[in-house]
DNA sequence: AATCTAATTTGATAAGTATCGAATTAGATT
DNA sequence: AATCTAATTCGATACTTATCAAATTAGATT
């Protein structure tokens, strides 16, 4: 999941916790004792130090009185490693809906009725109008061209743009000599 | 400066932006497909682009109507490597007041004066308080042990308890037969 | 030159958060 | 058991920021 390099990045997005980590990179140091080498209030601390240790990078001891805090090397290590690793990379993508460029697309050139309101003039529209246009022939039937125009006069009426950008594009094949299209799968 | 490494996480710390990493880890993207990829507005996507090429994750070039932005891999590979290094972390604590601490502890237990409304308790605190009252004896000088309690009377009357305490952490000698105390450097 | 289109900038708003002070908790010392 | 002390939690406040809509800009196409 992505959310958890969130929490991470966001653990490390303020100056006075990696302040923090810099101090307990050379020794370990109380709450008090944080507080005063950063001016700021120990509840204040605590707060930072309770970030810090959400995410790994921090861990405490009792030592008498006090609240001891350390940093973990190991864990810091770690994850300064792997943090643009594939995986992480990846993660971060799971979730977007690689359709909704073209879906967007279509929905920007298509009246309710599924026809064309025009056709784009950019090339990654067109691609993506094509894309949906092509669903309408069945993978690897044979069409004339009279009937291929008739299928897509239901789109637009200049099916002979239409039928020449499906071919440019590769959506559909013709054959060299007898006028027959297909879709490939 | 530590500013730079916050700004750098925060370029991080939005879910959003780590998508767009991620999406340009495979392949360039404009701006109006990034922005339907991720149902945002454009104008949201251009303010997290701007972030992140803030800090060298990304450029654009321009092509025909669209700004197409790719990742520079290079850039990703050397932040992450050196992220935590030791000239990070140094930098972080680099203007942070060593002796905010001791000074922090004297305000709590002296008076106007400069004398001590108490001996602190806490090994700590006692030490800074140590470090604050040894200052009151010229270095490697000798003094009688009369002449030590009455320095130390200016700052408490138990005077046996700073002495034995001073020579205890090391911060004044003693020499063994004669009764003679001096501070060294 | 005139017109389009995508991108950016600006302004407003809502959500998130760093900070502090006060109250509470947890634990050690007496 | 009673009392201290540091740490944490809670509530409030001020600041930051992600997001959108509207206005503007930059650039390409006609």
């Amino acid at each position: 999941m992505s959310e958890e390099l969130v929490v991470f990045f966001k653990a490390l997005s303020d100056a006075n916790r990696l302040k923090i980590i810099g101090l307990l990179a050379q020794q370990p140091y109380s709450v008090e004792e944080l507080a005063a080498l950063l001016n700021l209030k120990a509840s204040t601390v605590s707060h930072h130090l309770s970030k810090l240790s959400q995410v790994g990078l921090v861990s405490a001891r009792a030592d008498s009185y006090y609240n001891v805090y350390q940093l973990d090397e190991k864990a810091l290590e770690a994850k300064s490693r792997n943090i643009f690793s594939q995986e992480n990379l990846a993660a971060s993508v799971a979730d977007v809906d690689a359709g909704a460029y073209d879906n967007k697309v279509i929905k920007d050139y298509t009246r309710k009725d599924g026809s064309l309101k025009t056709i784009p003039a950019q090339r990654k529209k067109l691609e993506a109008i094509l894309r949906y246009v092509v669903k309408a022939f069945e993978v690897n039937k044979r069409y004339s061209e009279k009937k291929v125009n008739e299928i897509l006069s239901r789109y637009h009426e200049d099916t002979a743009s239409l039928r020449r950008e499906l071919v440019g594009f590769g959506l559909m094949k013709r054959e060299g000599g007898g006028g027959e299209y297909w879709r490939e799968s």
